[in-house]
RNA sequence: GCCGGGAUGGUGGAAUAGGUAGACACGCAAGACUUAAAAUCUUGUGGCCUCACGGCCGUGCGGGUUCGAUUCCCGCUCCUGGUACCA
């Protein structure tokens, strides 16, 4: 073998390292333990682009680093393969939504293995399977017959809360419920029917039946989340969204919301992450007190952070949904009210979010009366207010919140100053300062108004401190085919579980993949969708999971994907614990990383796992862009101008495919061929090139800036393609993807290569001993690479690498004692071509399996160092001087210089600064 | 609007407990090898002035702290990610 042939190495390779299974993961206590996940992929119908693997190298690169270092590593791949694509096309062209996924799974299979990643294929796990989903239904059913308990702070089984119920009632129990959950003590409960003892029950249940307002779209027939929203649109397809009440499945994820909100403190994310998912739980503390009605029965109850401002309260708003909102409105006001609840109620989303500025409300005609002041405050609706957060109510303090103060002044409201401080930019001071004109919390700060507030609230029995979040409770059913059966029949309209042992519940077969004429989701359409126990037949439910189910939990099964008995033996999952380093993209933050963070922290509760939070440490990889190439048509011709000179011309522009364009030059045979319509296209060439126009946008089919990973890996190998999105920037970066600098990358593993052969080509590698400059060169990379890898730095790492390399080149060193090391350090990034270079070595184990060399220091000392000297701030010379002298000695020697005496000219310096082992400062 | 992240040569990007800005790579130019090309190697490459020696200016803009600022502080501009009337 002569010259790098990078398409026999990585063949041979991947074929070896799949036979001898050396990335199986054991459970091994002999060893510390790695868990490395990528956020697993949906496999979708357009293959795998250069975009999709860049966290997995990365992970990849930190795996086979890990594992020099001696690590026990689990390195999984898996796909999520329910999602709605794959319905879509079922939809479509009535092919199974599981024979579409299976094909597409082959597919990024077979591209990933090219790259020649490390995982062990033996733990694939796929959402839809069977074996799969049937811990997913377990893990619901778990939900189902739990509640939380607020004063233990954690889960506990339905059935002991039953006994609760025998014995003393609900009056007692501080637990997570719906809002209307009546009070009753342990006589009526026994007294309750098993009908409304299960209605109860279902009240309090961690997954639980309840109506919900929805976004609904009758164009997909399906539910959808808000994150599937865009301005009232669907974000596939863009079908219109209608708001509809249903019985929807939710999941009582603001039970855990503080538990959600600590356990942030304990992981490694990065902040903005964090961040974003404090902002998502959203946590006021505040006071909810009630509003009594001026001659009516009924108060209203309203929530707010500012308790303080309660003297400067001048009305009441309510959503236009508020419950009370009809027995509140007069009969004069009746029609104006009416009527703008209607508008109200019609707007849409869109048109609520685009529109902010306008303002609108009516009055009721009722007035609610203040507790502190016993003033009469009149009662409006506003839209400003939501349904969906609070209480829907809330009580208006003009002066010191902006949205209350444009309402104020739309509708000429009074605004009244609780807090000292004069109007600045058209408002008063919102927050802190002294509380003024508000009776007996007058003269206190903020804080003590508060509390004191708060006091009276709870003396009187009209409110009390409160801790309100803005997370809401997750919906978890969809209308859809492609997804995971909910365990669940309906008896007496109330639903039961099936039997454990029935698990899995399989997808049955329907013969269309769209609802059914009356509404009902497509399991409608299956024959016998029915479960049978001992005293009857009951119907399924027909929704199915949402597609965040099964990525909830699957960090979990990697550990132990086969087992039939347990979603995860005990034992692994106690050796394998927390995923220590997670890597996947941002957009993730709200969804499947809460999600995934609740379902852990449930587990816990119930024993089932040892960990609180599922990812220790988390990076997250910045998305690659496309880059677009263009070509311009002069207009009405078919002739196309290079970019330098399309001013010139009147052109269109025209997206070309980056395939055949290479360094912004157009390949003018490929263009021809391109399409039929340019086999005769004209060019006006500059410096006889065809230069393109560029442009970064997001990777599309339709922009023809796709790269396909096979394309890179045909070209310049595996190798070169994990090198060059290692060398694009930093992991975290939105970039985009351009092949301009990949031919350095290639070259450097070609050099890479001839550094262990002749010029012939003939494999040479000296035992000589080697000299203290090509020690240096291996030991400064040794180091470089272990402090890169620590900060995930791995662009710098590449670059270090190749300086390493043309300084042995420039060596011509050809040691053992040089390249064995070598291959070692880069086998992380490049491990084919070490792997190879490695068994030319004469080793007969992997490379994978090798020791990281040992860094010392001592190859990387130097006697000298260069003190660059600046006279009044500017830099003059550089004295070399040996590296052990104090400060005072450096001094000295600086002033003693023949060069610094002669730019002194006999002036005595005013102030010598000596930064050791830095530089020499003199001021004059 | 609010909360993050960012702005450095022709290009991707190095360098921040303040200390020679532009590592490494691409591109470009010149040269060597070659009938030629590819490949490879050598040299140069921030801008301006200068035959040269050398000098001046340079890390988005304007200030500040410092002997010294890409780095720290204050005030802007632009780009980008998240979020959306949360009481």
């Amino acid at each position: 073998m002569a010259d790098y042939n990078f398409q026999e190495i990585e063949k041979k390779w991947q074929s070896t390292w799949e036979k001898s299974g050396i990335f199986k993961a054991k459970v091994d206590y002999s060893k510390p333990k790695f868990y490395s996940l990528d956020m697993f992929p949906y496999p979708s119908g357009a293959g795998l682009h250069v975009g999709h693997p860049l966290g997995y190298i990365a992970s990849d690169i930190i795996t086979r680093y890990k594992r020099l270092h001696g690590f026990n590593v689990l390195h999984p791949m898996g796909y999520d393969s329910f999602g709605l694509p794959a319905e879509q096309y079922a939809i479509q062209t009535g092919q199974h939504p599981a024979i579409t996924t299976e094909e597409n799974i082959k597919r990024y299979t077979e591209q990933l293995k090219n790259i020649g990643f490390a995982f062990d294929w033996n733990k694939e796990i796929r959402t839809s399977d069977a074996s799969y989903y049937k811990w997913t239904q377990w893990i619901f059913m778990q939900l189902f017959d739990s509640y939380y308990d607020k004063t233990a702070d954690k889960a506990k089984s339905i059935d002991s809360l039953m006994k609760l119920f025998e014995s003393e009632g609900n009056s007692k129990l501080d637990a997570v419920c719906d809002e209307e959950t009546p009070e009753f003590t342990a006589p009526e409960w026994n007294d309750f029917t098993q009908k409304r003892k299960q209605e109860i029950l279902l009240q309090y249940r961690l997954t639980f039946l309840a109506e919900t307002t929805v976004n609904w779209c009758s164009a997909l027939g399906t539910v959808l989340s808000n994150d599937e929203v865009k301005d009232g649109f669907s974000e596939r397809g863009g079908h219109p969204v209608e708001r509809k009440k249903m019985m929807q499945w939710s999941m009582r994820i603001t039970a855990y919301a503080e538990r959600l909100l600590q356990g942030l403190d304990t992981v490694e994310w990065t902040e903005p992450i964090k961040e974003m998912q404090r902002n998502w739980i959203g946590k006021s503390i505040g006071a909810e007190m009630v509003f009594q009605i001026k001659d009516h029965q009924k108060s209203i109850k309203v929530f707010t952070t500012r308790i303080d401002t309660i003297y400067g309260v001048t009305y009441l708003a309510l959503a236009p949904e508020h419950e009370l909102v009809d027995e509140l409105i007069t009969e004069e006001k009746r029609t104006e009210a009416e009527a703008y609840i209607e508008v109200a109620k019609n707007r849409s989303d869109r048109d609520r979010m685009s529109d902010v500025k306008t303002i609108s409300g009516t009055f009721t005609g009722s007035y609610a009366i203040n507790p502190f002041n016993r003033e009469e405050i009149p009662v409006w609706i506003a839209d400003y207010v939501l349904i969906g957060y609070g209480t829907g109510a809330v009580m208006a303090v003009p002066a010191h919140d902006e949205r209350d103060y444009n309402f104020a002044n739309h509708f000429g409201l009074e605004v009244r100053q609780v807090i000292e401080g004069s109007m600045e930019n058209g408002s008063f001071p919102g927050k802190g300062g002294v509380i003024t004109n508000s009776g007996f919390i007058s003269g206190l700060e903020m804080k003590d108004a508060i509390q004191e507030a708060i006091d009276f609230l709870e003396k009187e029995k009209i409110g009390n401190g409160k801790v309100q979040y803005r997370m809401r409770d997750a919906i978890f059913t969809r209308q859809r085919y492609w997804g995971e059966p909910l365990p669940v029949y309906f008896k007496d309209s109330l639903p039961h579980l099936i039997d454990q042992k029935d698990l899995p519940l399989v997808l049955p077969d329907v013969n269309k993949y769209l609802p059914t004429e009356d509404g009902e989701p497509p399991l409608a359409r299956a024959k016998d969708w029915n479960y049978k126990t001992s005293d009857g037949e009951y119907p399924l439910e027909k929704s199915t999971m949402p597609g965040w189910a099964g990525s909830s939990w699957y960090f979990f099964r990697f550990m132990d994907p086969d087992n039939p008995e347990r979603f995860v033996d005990p034992e692994k999952a106690k050796y394998w614990g927390a995923v220590d380093l997670y890597i996947g993209g941002a957009e993730h933050a709200t969804g499947h990383l809460l999600y995934s963070r609740f379902w852990t922290k449930f587990l816990y509760d119930i024993e089932a796992v040892a960990i609180e939070e599922p990812f220790q440490k988390m990076i997250n990889q910045g998305m690659i862009q496309g880059r677009s190439n263009m070509v311009y048509r002069i207009k009405g011709t078919n002739a196309f101008v290079s970019q330098g000179l399309k001013d010139q011309y009147d052109t269109s522009e025209m997206h070309v495919d980056v395939n055949i364009v290479h360094n912004d030059q157009l390949n003018l045979d490929k263009f021809k061929e391109w399409r039929p319509d340019l086999g005769n296209a004209e060019f006006i060439l500059e410096d006889g090139k065809y230069i393109c126009g560029a442009e970064v946008e997001k990777m599309s089919k339709s922009k023809y800036n796709v790269v396909n990973p096979d394309d890179i890996i045909e070209r310049y190998g595996a190798d070169t393609l994990r090198l060059y999105e290692m060398f694009l920037g930093p992991l975290e970066q939105f970039k985009p993807w351009n092949t301009n600098g990949i031919d350095g990358v290639f070259k450097f593993l070609k050099k890479l290569w001839r550094l262990y052969h002749t010029q012939e080509g003939e494999f040479s590698v000296s035992d000589n001993p080697a000299s203290q400059e090509e020690l240096k060169a291996l030991h400064k990379t040794i180091k470089k690479t272990q402090e890169d890898m620590e900060n995930y730095s791995f662009n710098t790492s590449v670059s270090s690498f190749m300086i390493c390399v043309n300084d042995l080149s420039g060596l011509k060193c050809n040691k053992r004692e040089i390249l064995e090391p070598l291959a070692i350090l880069v086998s992380p990034y490049a491990p084919h071509i070490a792997e190879e270079l490695w068994s030319l070595l004469g080793n007969k184990d992997s490379v994978v399996t090798a020791s990281f060399p040992v860094f010392d220091a001592q190859y990387l000392i130097e006697n000298f160092h260069e003190y660059p000297v600046s006279i009044n701030g500017k830099m003059r010379a550089k004295l070399s001087l040996p590296l052990s002298l104090s400060k005072e000695e450096i001094e000295k020697s600086a002033l003693k210089d023949t060069v610094v005496q002669k730019w002194l000219e006999g002036k005595t310096p005013k102030k010598i600064i000596v930064v050791p082992g830095k530089i020499v400062n003199i001021v004059l």
